[in-house]
DNA sequence: ATTCTATTGACAATAAGTGTCAAAAATAGT
DNA sequence: ACTATTTTTGACACTTATTGTCAATAGAAT
């Protein structure tokens, strides 16, 4: 399984389209130091970002948007014992409100 | 399914000991407001109180920590789409790490 | 009515996250 | 080796979140 982060693959996908650090940091509108903490993981990156990058690179958004929520949830339990108990739980919640979506 | 916060549990536990606030809050050494509004959801819950309050009532800490975590990880996920699939996807990660734990 | 219990909101203190900038380091091109 | 460009690093200010403290209010029980 790939134990590749978010962040490493977006810079190897920005190698892959050679792009410098500096013209993407000026389409996303961020300065190119936050920029280059975010693809080594020293700044957090926002879904919003995660969305103008997938548009950018014309990558599809879900894989990358997949990676950043499950990033967020394995820093929830870290290295907790429940973590897969409390990974289970959660997805009964998500079904159970996915059945009951009265919209 | 139990649509139940691990807030509201808490507080169904600690009538049922009879115990008000005060004096949990004493045992927790916590100021009473902020223990009345953990309860009801207003502010958040950290792992060390619950694990002080599993001691206090007595109980087994595994399900409130399970449910403390879910929480943590159903807030991250929220009303995403990809929810779903992010949770699948942090399963793997946690079964992954679990397989390689060299310690 | 008084006492015990619980809730609410205002406030300060602290911590966490974000953006900006400039200098230093690394890399590539000539 | 020199110069350009790209990338990294750290310091700083600024904003936002989180947390604790406290007092006033509301509710419940006797």
């Amino acid at each position: 399984m790939s134990t590749e982060t978010l962040g490493e693959k977006l810079r190897q996908i920005r190698e892959q389209n050679e792009l410098p650090l500096r013209k993407v940091s000026a389409l996303l509108d961020i300065d190119v130091a936050i920029l280059s903490k975010m693809e080594r993981g020293e700044r957090k990156l926002s879904k919003e970002v995660v969305l103008k990058l997938a548009d950018i690179y014309k990558c599809n958004p879900e894989e990358l948007l997949v990676l950043f929520l499950s990033e967020k949830i394995m820093y929830e339990i870290q290295d907790e014992d429940l973590g897969e108990k409390a990974l289970k739980v959660a997805e009964k919640k998500v079904k159970y409100l996915k059945a009951n979506k009265t919209k």
